[in-house]
DNA sequence: TAAAAAGTGTTGTTTTTACAACATATTTGA
DNA sequence: TCAAATATGTTGTAAAAACAACACTTTTTA
């Protein structure tokens, strides 16, 4: 069975038998495609009718206001789901852009076939579903953390905000970002010169330390 | 049974009978508590054993982060839940507190009851899941909101954004805020002072006129 | 691999914001 | 109902951010 390998390397679907596998794709009518970098997955506005998982590769998750101004959302990886949400909340149309950062595989499923149970309630469907509730649940978490760190008052303070959250979450005072900085600058909804400047001065101040995207949070005493 | 007549107020349990209310309450190992007005429900930092279900009035979800700022996150009302994406996410503590706005009746249930299907599954547990789900989706979707309004450039900006959202949900260019102007400068993160002078401006500009927590949105030809 | 595109850091200027300190209005609770 | 607490609006000032324009570096791709 195509795609088996990669289907495997999702939490979603990593103990299913590639006979499970291929039930849900049935049931799940899936259907598979590659994107190549800066393509469009699903485009805001759009109808939706399917959900995104991304099987190999990262996508942005963008949306632009009604001034016309863009926002990066977050960052979606290897087993990550877009869309999810709103299907199950009811919405009609996609309410973002999904841009694949690199080469992207991605597999569609029927939006309406993965938030009903189906027929015959079988146990893999359930491990699904849980899966699927526990990416919601988590998606919830991140948009709490992109809050918080939004709240913030002054771009210092969003940057501190972001690199502890980040640092924390890797378990060390090295780490590595996850954009580039105009992407970072995007995702602060600060405009990039002034993070920038702001960066240099943090680095001055010894608060942090960078070289590229390579980070060091340098603890207080 | 005690407090049927405010569960059934609730999406979450308004098709259950008095019985599957009572079978599910002990399943779910409820209590019940009234708050009053400004009382803690749940404190930041806690640990997390239930999920809380406001039955009557109202309350405010804040964040006091790092620095000792708080940020109001969102506003809950009567029928809504709050730590359930924490407990499917696998949060031992709570995030935030949960402050009542006024004499506040809640339910508690333990988060392992609510996230674990039950063993013996009845179609009633299946129905509550559903709806659960749903909750979180619509929390994500709020909270997706909030990102977009707190996104914005200026305090005006914010402020429109805002407003515009909520004149859409109301369904009309006339509408009531729920939160109070000092309530609505810490959901925006934005200064209080410094947003009562812009409201002020965009009311001499002819965009909106406010009376307290009356606002009309005047629409620009 | 060379040209084009995209990303990065710096600077000075203008705009916006936070902050502080008030006076006044409204709400709440004893 | 009246005093205390809370909310609201105003002003001036200091701080911070956005913006624009630029040089330079890195990455992409034809």
């Amino acid at each position: 069975m195509q795609y088996y390998e990669e289907l495997k390397n999702t939490k979603i679907f990593a103990s299913a038998s590639e006979f499970e596998c291929q039930a849900m794709m049935f049931c799940f009518k899936t259907r598979f495609k590659t994107f190549n970098k800066n393509d469009s997955i699903v485009k805001q506005g759009d109808p939706m009718d399917e959900v995104v998982l991304i099987l190999k590769g990262s996508a942005l998750v963008e949306n632009v206001d009604n001034l016309g101004d863009i926002s990066i959302l977050m960052r979606l990886k290897q087993g990550h789901v877009y869309g999810l949400e709103s299907a199950y909340a009811g919405e009609e149309i996609y309410k973002d852009s999904l841009i694949a950062r690199e080469k992207t595989l991605v597999m569609f499923m029927n939006k309406h076939r993965v938030i009903t149970p189906c027929a015959n309630r079988c146990k893999r469907h359930d491990i699904v579903s849980k899966h699927l509730m526990q990416m919601v649940a988590r998606s919830n978490i991140k948009l709490l953390d992109k809050i918080t760190h939004l709240s913030q008052k002054t771009i210092r303070d969003k940057l501190m905000s972001y690199l502890t959250a980040l640092s924390q979450k890797r378990g060390s005072n090295y780490f590595e970002l996850p954009y580039n900085k105009t992407e970072l600058a995007n995702y602060l909804s600060v405009d990039r010169s002034a993070m920038s400047t702001e960066l240099t001065r943090m680095k001055e101040d010894g608060l942090i330390d960078f070289e590229k995207r390579q980070f060091h949070l340098i603890k207080k005493e």
